[in-house]
Order: C-alpha cells, then structure tokens, then sequence
DNA sequence: CTCTTAATAT
DNA sequence: TATATTAAGA
C-alpha cells in the first residue's frame, strides 16, 4: 500500500494539524472480531476463527465505494476543516502526489494495538495496489488539486471505529464531545464533523441498546422472580408471583453486570469485539448484549412489547457483506498521530476497565459467512435463545 | 462558538 | 446503506 499523504494543513488550526504516521501494515491478527453469535458459526467450518475473508476480490470490496461518483473528492484543502484526508473514499490521488511526502516524524506508540494503522489511504491508492480502479469515485474533479468540494466520506473502519470508541470511553460518555473525541482519536484526517456525525449515530444506536437491555435486565429480573417462586414443592405448579411495582420493567438501568465468564470460550480462540476498545476487551461482552435481549420468559407474562427486531441492524454496516478488505482492517486510512491519547488512558486508568460498557458493539456483517436470511430480522433473533442462560 | 438533534442529501 | 451536510436551537 502505499502511503498517502494526507495533506491537511489545516488553516484553521482547528481541527487536526497532521501528524503523519508510518505504516507499516501487518496483519493484525484477530483485530476486530465482531462476535455475532447471531450468525457467526452457522456457516463457517472450523477456521471460523480466522478472519473469513482476507482474500475478497477487490472489485467486490471497493463495489460499496462507489460513492457519489466523482464527488468525493478530496478535501484536501477543505478550509474549515483543514481537513486531511481520510480514508477517504474517492479521495484524490493527486493530493497525495502533489503533497508528496510526510510532515513530521512521529513514532507512534499504541498500548495494545499497533497502531501502526491509521493511513489515509485512498481507496484508490489501495486499488491501486491491487491494481483495480473504482469504477465512478476517481474518474472526475481530478485535475486540480480538487480543493474543495465535497468533503471525501470518511470510511468507518473497525479500527477507527476502535480509536472513536475509546476516547469516547476515556472522555466519559458525556464529556464526550466531537472537538476532544478528536484530540484524543489522534487522527488526523478526521474533522469535527466527521466525528460529530458518527458521535451522532453513536449515541443514537448506544440508547437502542440501552434501553433494550434495561428492558432485558427487567425481564430478567422476572425470571428470577418465577425462578424463585417455582422452587416450590414437587409437583406443586408455582403460582404466578407477584411483580412488584419496581420489578415491572422499567426504562431504567444499569443493566446487571454481566455474569462472571464461563471459560467456556477456550476452545476458541478469543474474538474481538468490533468497536471495542481494547483488545482485553472480553469477547462476549457482545453475546452478552445478545443474551440480554429479551426471551420469553414465562408462558403467562408476555413482554409488554415485543423484542425490538431492528437491534442488529441499527449499527450494521451493510458494507462488505463478503468482508472486509484486507486493507482495512490494518492499515487503515488515517494517520494516527502521536496519541496525545495514550497519556489520557495512563491518566484514567479505570477508563479501560471501565471501557466494559458494552453499549457500542456494532456487529459488523464482516463475519457474516452466510448471507442475511431473507426475512432480515428473523434468525438473530432465534439465535437468543440458543446460550446458556446462567444467572440471568 | 460549540454542541446536539433532526432532517435531508449523496 | 453509511455518511455528510445543513439548519435550528441550546
């Protein structure tokens, strides 16, 4: 791959002055395994474990680049941003020619993961590679250093979504705000705007998930409730127990921590947890998002409303539905800076820890090794039903 | 001015 | 679809 430049020089001084990174792009091993539990396994053989599709067809990866054709074009210059490029899609290759090489020379360290990633590379520059051209997004405003017209899209990949994650997390989730979240991403190439957008729909699925655990969470309770009540003498049917006015589900949280882990999982290998911050993350913070959802508890209390079947579609990203590039999931397009942020994690070491919140683990169909079944929300659903239910 | 949110555009 | 952009309001 090649490296791109990014050209920011941010006019403004607002957003990111660059920093450039070094790539060097190696296979992160396991980096971002999405547990989906609703549709991991069902197609894979054995190498489940192994990332399904390092090798896709480029012509199939980028398919999804398209992007307004020819629109993308390279902020570079994009005044209010001073906006680099990122990873952006339909970037202009010719900024990157024109900036030529890298600003600084910053080593960056990562704690856990290389962070060797973030590049801007242009999906171009990543066809290139692979010696394929998107179909639309290069082919116009070429010529000129295509100052500005529309701001490339940023592309969302696991690892900056990771990056994003955590200093949302390291922030607190409410003094997260776009202007830090982007200090702390160390990324150069995003913009404000970029972050507020993807903060934006953060938050949005964040609240999904959160008030389907807490309705979760009150059904569980209930079940507790039942559970308790039909310990009762042999052969004698538990009566309906009483459902105290607090037990009644409620809008509420916190959800219940989750149950200590069955090591249950050696005979896997660990799978990431797309989004997560850091790699320590427990894998099945994700299944336990699943496990949350509510399941038919007791014959005579149906949930008072039905399982929102949206869930897993909310944060999907329907990208790449045979997987993701190669290219992505390692290098990926924007440059790391220094990581002003690594001095933030030292500061708050609970930050990590406390980095459990499982609020923002998007599935990413990535993993998906059999095509989404026909009725879209069906089959994950089904899958809730197939853990062990343990303590809840 | 920055942030948030919603609506809408690409 | 995912993301950007815009506008309005805090």
């Amino acid at each position: 791959m090649l490296a791109v430049e990014p050209l920011r020089g941010a006019p403004n001084g607002d957003d990111r002055d660059g920093a450039r990174g070094s790539f060097d792009d190696f296979a992160d091993e396991g980096l971002l395994e999405d547990i989906n539990f609703g549709d991991l396994f069902m197609g894979f053989d054995d190498d489940g474990d192994v990332l399904p599709d390092l090798e896709l067809d480029p012509a199939e990866i980028f398919a999804d680049f398209s992007v307004g054709a020819g629109e993308d074009v390279v902020s570079g210059a994009s005044t209010d941003e001073g906006g680099g490029i990122g990873t952006v899609v339909g970037a202009a290759q010719d900024a990157a020619a024109a900036e030529g090489e890298r600003r600084e020379e910053e080593e960056e360290e990562e704690e856990e993961e290389k962070e060797a990633s973030s590049h801007c590379e242009t999906p171009a520059q990543v066809m290139s590679d692979k010696g394929r051209k998107p179909p639309a997004a290069t082919a116009p405003a070429k010529g000129s250093s295509s100052q500005g017209k529309r701001k490339a899209k940023v592309d969302w990949t696991p690892e900056l979504h990771r990056r994003f994650v955590q200093a949302v997390e390291q922030l607190g989730i409410d003094k997260a705000v776009p202007s830090r979240i982007l200090e702390l991403m160390g990324i150069d190439c995003l913009t404000r705007h970029n972050i507020a957008s993807h903060l934006q729909k953060y938050r949005s699925h964040r609240k999904h998930l959160l008030a389907r655990e807490a309705e979760a969470a009150s059904w569980s309770q209930r079940r507790q409730v039942y559970a308790a009540a039909s310990t009762g003498p042999a052969g004698v049917p538990p009566k309906r127990p009483e459902i105290s006015p607090w037990l009644a589900p409620t809008i509420g949280f916190p959800p219940p921590p989750p149950p200590p882990v069955p090591q249950a999982h050696q005979g896997f290998r660990p799978l990431h947890v797309w989004g997560h911050p850091t790699g320590e993350a427990p894998p099945v913070v994700h299944m336990w998002l699943r496990q949350l959802a509510p399941r038919v508890p007791v014959p005579w209390a149906a949930p008072p409303t039905p399982p929102a079947a949206d869930p897993s579609s909310y944060w999907q990203q329907q990208h790449y539905p045979r997987g993701i590039p190669h290219a992505m999931t390692q290098g990926t397009p924007c440059f790391a800076q220094p990581l002003p942020a690594a001095a933030g994690m030292q500061r708050f070491p609970a930050a990590a820890a406390a980095a459990q919140v499982p609020g923002i683990v998007p599935h990413h169909p990535m993993y998906r090794a059999v095509p989404p079944p026909t009725s879209k929300h069906a089959s994950s659903q089904l899958q809730l039903d197939a853990h062990p239910v343990s303590a809840y």
